[in-house]
DNA sequence: ACAGTGATGTCAGCGAATGACATCGCACCT
DNA sequence: AGGTGCGATGTCATTCGCTGACATCACTGT
């Protein structure tokens, strides 16, 4: 984040380069100093050098700049699922994704951090998180069905496979002496297995 | 709520009973009518004879209108997870305040499939209505702690169950043949343990 | 040089939400 | 009955998120 490289520097005006970049570098930092709701779309626009207008036609709305890598993550997961081994179990499947998106997420962690200082300081953010994570599984329960699986077990496994993910990242982001994510991740999913067993 | 007898009815002016209510009742029927996008706060207070400013006293914002009943329904999930005999297991106890849940919901069959209507057309609307659940989730946990459970199974069970819960929900809202809601609900949650269970 | 194209700026406007203050009707007290 | 306090409502002004319409700028190719 800190380290985007920005090749001409006068002033950052129109037409400099990676105007979307600028604008969610700034939208970071203001969230982070003043918080998300204190911070208005023209501060972002004027930090980046940029019109509030232009914001606008890069992100569909002011929370969205902080969700646009749940794009790539989606396609993780989805290609995870797909390319699991054809004797793999649904959940399996499922696990296996996870893991791979949670060892993606391991190279960012202070970035994560970051995000989430910002996500779980604002209910508005929450409910964004909420519906990106269901758009989440929802992908990967296609990405079953694909597999031959049946709709409802898709649907569950998926879906369950996003709770065990959630419970996961929350330790992975709280604990002080920070554990391997996917391990956290097996660990979650066995416990998930425990409880609904019986 | 077609039902609720209003005394007076000359206009509907200030002070006519049940403000709350008339509001519910306005904004229900015009998202019906026009979609939520479609319709402002100023139309939904005029439909209740009362202003702008006064629907927002009842309501935090346009959204929270269809959402008021999901206090009384955490009440119920709580309570019933709280009364489960001392032996039944998390999941137990969950399967059982859920059920409970889906016996209340199916007395009003008609008016769940309306919300349900309204909100699945606008994402804004899923977005509460998923925290809404998380709420749930996150009170069920919690009454099971108070139980004993350890956070890491209360928390997954309690989401797990809200997730049997969305499908089961799903098919009951969708399908022709209505089924009865509970046994939708065991019937998700045995496959949700065949699933995960391996 | 010139025209076309995509990204940006400018401007006007709507609607959600909130604060400040006035007003109304009711319950209660004397 | 008259007065008083209080909660619910109305009115007004304002901020801010967001969008449409149109102008402008820089680059690309001819």
């Amino acid at each position: 984040m800190s380290h985007t490289v920005i090749k001409y520097d006068r002033g950052m005006g129109r037409w400099e380069p990676n105007a979307r970049g600028r604008l969610e570098l700034a939208a970071m930092s203001l969230y982070l100093e003043h918080g998300f709701e204190q911070t208005t779309v023209a501060e972002i626009a004027k930090r980046a050098g940029l019109s509030e207008r232009t914001f606008f036609r890069h992100f569909a709305d002011k929370r969205e700049v902080l969700f646009w890598g749940s794009e790539a993550l989606k396609e993780l997961l989805v290609s995870s699922v797909a390319s699991a081994p054809d004797s793999a179990t649904p959940i399996a499947a499922i696990a296996a994704a996870l893991e791979s998106a949670g060892a993606l997420l391991q190279e960012r962690r202070e970035r994560a951090l970051q995000r989430q200082a910002v996500i779980s300081a604002n209910a508005e953010l929450q409910e964004r998180e909420l519906i990106k994570l269901a758009a989440l599984a929802s992908a990967m329960a296609e990405a079953l069905r694909q597999r031959g699986v049946n709709d409802l077990a898709a649907t569950l496994a998926a879906e369950a496979g996003i709770v065990v993910f959630k419970v996961a990242f929350e330790r992975w982001i709280n604990e002080a002496n920070q554990r391997d994510f996917p391990h956290l991740i097996r660990e979650s999913l066995a416990e998930l297995k425990d409880v609904s067993g019986g």
